[in-house]
DNA sequence: GGGGGAAGGATTC
DNA sequence: TCACGGAATCCTTCCCCC
């Protein structure tokens, strides 16, 4: 074999020169066309590290050569027999019987472009910029401008060229329009992306052999065009000048009811409503389908009879680069071994048994046979979401920091969007040598907000730049993807809230958890706010993929015994209130109003608030959620009216502090209450505090941690509660509502600071979709409660006012959900034996009771915590504790 | 040894 | 004039932990 190096020019033209593998981008000088985009390119970093790609595909492609010189006959004969063995399998299971078409729409982008401007009719045009383009028209094509090729060597080779810059919003509407045409042959259709999909017509095929003439016949529909007939027709020979078209005296097309016609019914349907033409392939499989649509493209069609001569007929000369997912590479290695067309495959099949991974192989196999998926599976849950950004280059840290805060930001409104929460935080890294790099995290717990995903990618990233200090960190491109998608089950934390409990114990599938609200209304509701349709409306997510119908329902819920017994108990929180001065209803009607983190808190949230006025307040001066002042001064505009509306209201609470009942109009009156309460105990500890806020933060400018810093914060936390609302209120935003969060607080800083070093341990619940509760106090001050252990504890209990044995956080946690909810666990214990719970001798593999499936799908059971990370038994949860006693 | 996370790569539009 | 994307999925390999 030629070895890589003498390969020389040649070699590296396999990734950087034109692939003509498209319409239209035949019987191109293809040798001056590559002679300028090297001359272009050459030099170039870009070039540079295609050169080193392409090195690394010649050594994999060497080391297979030289496996493949080892292998024996008597190895070639063991392999023959699993082939022709897994061959009759398959031909067994041919199906044929499907009529699977994948329509793909004729330069889509391009084509709309040049419909809704038609001046770029005759120019060769591409959509994109400069630095990348989507897509060309034909014009543009027959100088080897083509999609994925950047503007500016697009501009070498074709001058005259018009870069159009994408419009995804027009892209999309009209997309819409195609989908519309799809869903009369195929309800359950697979769009692939904005301009293909897949259609299984037979059912429709079916449907049409009884339909009379009438329902096959479809009118010219000139009103649709703003030229009429004539300039609608003129538009296809100008984008594709061979492609066939109807006369152009024609009013009414008449379809036939076999597949051809009825596909071809489907492509006229849709240039008549979008002025744009699709190609398509007709065949037994989505793989042939796939290969056909491109056959005879622009606007046309081809079929693949249902009969196996045919289907292998069709695949014998067929290159293996035309098979989706055959890319350069692969078509690189394949050729190093003498396979150019899919028959070859199937006559070298035993030796690509050896050289290949069974995946792969057997792959290999199948599109030999002409064998692929006959069912159009459309409800494939998503695995990932990211975003990236490409840009000039960036190499000092707090711009690239602050850039990654900014992707965390898209991305948690991504996630926010759809109502998603993963596990696995991924960075991307692509410096200005073009190497790319990732680097992941996995979370114990699922995220969404920013502050979670940045806390997880800052690591990450700090990571990159310390190894290589002193040198900076060259970057041209960063990306964060989250991945991992828990269930709705998995989105609640391990140990949830007393009240969120409450909540959904009911049903735990369900992500609409009946909030108190709907516990209360259930009960006749002296208190109409409750039922305010507002509060059910700002409940309620989206529905999404993990969402339950049951969920979607306006059924009334069966409630478990604790929401019975909760809902018994609020109603005489509120008859009490009644008598004695109410404020449950106050508050309730403000409620939904108030918000924390990065969005508006939603009923559920605001339910809670009822029950933990006493401490939730309070709570929430320590735990100052994460989200930075830039949540915040989004917040502050997006609820603007929100808070107006929620000023003016009289609402009650009791301060933790004194336990008088305080009326106020707002939150941050109650907390400056508070801080009043508290400011005697400050002064001793403020100025500690102060500085070790000031190497926090010059950390986090320098995007460092530092030990003394942490150490400090953990020491001073311990009795520093005071000092935290005081530094809480001094914050930019705290001033205006108690609710809104100032990420400069003490805690905070130093919960990150923690959290660095304790790799990424999560702030679970500090999303915007959980409400502030008892277990946000201990999963975030879980971090920090082994070095509280050792000191005399500084704490009282809000509820019962007593001071308690340990500093351990999360014991305060548990005592105070336990004193919180006296009376329920008094009614249970009344109800219910009580059982062994809080067996401190469960085993690790029983903590984590899901199943430790393959299945990566949604729905299934979740993933096991992380390795690396530690969880926390959800047996010692007070969820567990309930569930495992309702059981009985 | 198997399962699964991490990292890199291939592929697609 | 400079200048090679963004998003998603799947696969492979390596390595660690149970």
């Amino acid at each position: 074999m030629e070895p890589s190096s003498s390969r020389g020019q040649d070699s590296i033209l396999s990734r950087v020169a034109l692939n003509d593998n498209k319409a239209g981008m035949q019987d191109l000088d293809k040798d001056k066309i590559n002679k300028i985009i090297l001359e272009t390119s050459k030099g170039s970093r870009f070039y540079d590290n295609e050169l080193k790609k392409e090195r690394q595909v010649n050594q994999r492609i060497e080391r297979m050569m030289r496996y493949k010189a080892k292998v024996t006959e008597q190895q070639i004969q063991k392999a023959q027999a699993e082939v022709e063995n897994l061959a009759a399998d398959l031909e067994r299971s041919r199906e044929l019987g499907r009529v699977i078409v994948h329509v793909d729409m004729d330069a889509f982008y391009a084509a709309v472009e040049m419909r809704d401007c038609p001046e770029l009719k005759d120019k060769p045009m591409a959509v994109g910029s400069m630095s990348m383009l989507s897509t060309s028209n034909y014009h543009a094509r027959r100088y080897g401008v083509r999609a994925a090729m950047p503007g500016f060597i697009a501009k070498k080779l074709c001058p005259d060229l018009v870069i159009v810059p994408l419009n995804f919003d027009k892209y999309r509407a009209v997309s819409e329009q195609v989908r519309e045409v799809f869903a009369d042959y195929d309800a359950h259709f697979l769009p692939m992306s904005l301009d293909e999909a897949y259609l299984d017509i037979t059912e429709h095929l079916e449907q049409r052999q009884h339909w009379p003439e009438s329902l096959r016949t479809h009118q010219i529909c000139e009103e649709k065009t703003t030229g009429g007939i004539n300039e609608l027709k003129s538009l296809s020979p100008v984008l594709f000048e061979d492609s066939p078209s109807s006369s152009p005296d024609q009013k009414a097309e008449v379809f036939g009811t076999s597949p051809e016609e009825a596909v071809r019914e489907m492509r006229f349907r849709i240039e008549q409503k979008t002025r744009l033409t699709a190609s398509a392939g007709i065949a037994p499989n989505m793989m042939l389908a796939k290969v056909c649509s491109d056959k005879n493209k622009p606007n046309g069609q081809y079929r693949i009879l249902p009969d196996r001569k045919a289907v292998m007929d069709f695949i014998q000369e067929l290159p293996v680069r035309k098979v989706s997912g055959i890319g350069k590479v692969t078509e690189k290695m394949l050729a190093a071994l003498g396979i150019v067309i899919c028959s070859q495959l199937r006559q070298q099949m035993a030796m690509l048994s050896l050289l290949f991974s069974e995946t792969t192989w057997h792959h290999f196999l199948q599109i030999s046979l002409g064998i692929g998926s006959t069912r159009i599976e459309r409800d494939s849950e998503r695995k990932s979401m990211s975003t990236e950004r490409t840009f000039a280059e960036m190499s000092i840290a707090h711009e690239q920091y602050s850039l990654c805060r900014e992707l965390c930001h898209d991305l948690a409104k991504d996630l926010q969007r759809e109502g998603l929460k993963g596990k696995t935080v991924t960075l991307k890294l692509k410096n200005v040598n073009f190497e790319v790099k990732t680097r992941a995290f996995t979370l114990q717990c699922a995220v969404c907000t920013e502050e979670e995903i940045f806390a997880a990618a800052k690591d990450l990233l700090k990571a990159e730049i310390d190894n290589i200090n002193p040198l900076p960190l060259r970057l041209r491109l960063m990306g964060v993807r989250i991945s991992s998608f828990v269930s709705m089950d998995d989105k609640q934390p391990q140990q949830k809230s007393i009240m969120g409990f409450l909540k959904i114990a009911s049903d735990s599938s369900s992500s609409v958890q009946p909030s108190k609200s709907e516990i209360v209304s259930e009960l006749g509701s002296q208190c109409p706010e409750t039922r305010n349709p507002s509060f059910i409306g700002e409940t309620s997510k989206p529905f999404n993929k993990w969402q339950t119908k049951s969920s979607c329902t306006t059924e009334p819920q069966q409630h478990t015994f604790f929401q019975k017994a909760y809902a018994k108990r609020l109603q005489k929180q509120y008859e009490e209130e009644e008598t004695s001065g109410p404020c449950t209803d106050k508050i309730l009607k403000c409620l939904p109003t108030v918000s924390t983190n990065n969005s508006a808190f939603t009923t559920d949230q605001a339910a809670d608030k009822t029950e933990e006025t006493q401490t939730c307040t309070w709570i929430r001066h320590l735990h100052t959620d994460e989200t930075s002042a830039k949540a915040d001064s989004s917040l502050s505009t997006a609820n603007t009216g929100a808070k107006t509306q929620s000023s003016n209201i009289l609402q009650c609470f009791t301060c933790p502090v004194c336990f008088n009942s305080i009326e106020t109009e707002n939150l941050s009156s109650f907390n400056q209450h508070i801080d009043k309460c508290l400011s005697s105990e400050l002064d001793n500890k403020r100025t500690s505090m102060d500085e070790c806020q000031d190497v926090c933060e010059e950390n986090k400018q320098l995007g460092k941690q530092d030990e003394s810093c942490i150490r400090k914060v953990t020491d001073l936390s311990s009795g520093s509660r005071n000092s935290l609302l005081e530094r809480n209120n001094e914050g930019p935003y705290t001033s205006s509502s108690s609710a809104h969060s100032d990420c400069s607080t003490p805690l905070f800083k130093h919960f990150k600071c923690m959290s660095e070093k304790r790799s990424l341990v999560p702030h679970e619940d500090m999303s915007d979709t959980g409400s502030v509760s008892f277990h946000q106090t201990a999963s975030s001050v879980e971090v920090i409660s082994e070095p509280l252990d050792r000191r005399v504890s500084t704490l009282t209990c809000p509820v019962c006012n007593q001071a308690q044995d340990s500093d351990d956080l999360i014991l305060f946690n548990h005592h105070v959900d336990m004193c919180l909810n006296q009376e329920v666990l008094l009614e249970f214990r009344e109800a219910v034996p009580p059982m062994a719970q809080f067996d401190s001798k469960v085993k690790d593999h029983e903590k984590y009771p899901t199943a430790r499936g393959k299945s990566k799908r949604q729905g299934s059971s979740p993933p096991p915590p992380p390795k690396k990370t530690k969880a926390i038994s959800t047996r010692h949860t007070i969820d567990q504790f309930f569930k495992g006693n309702s059981k009985q």
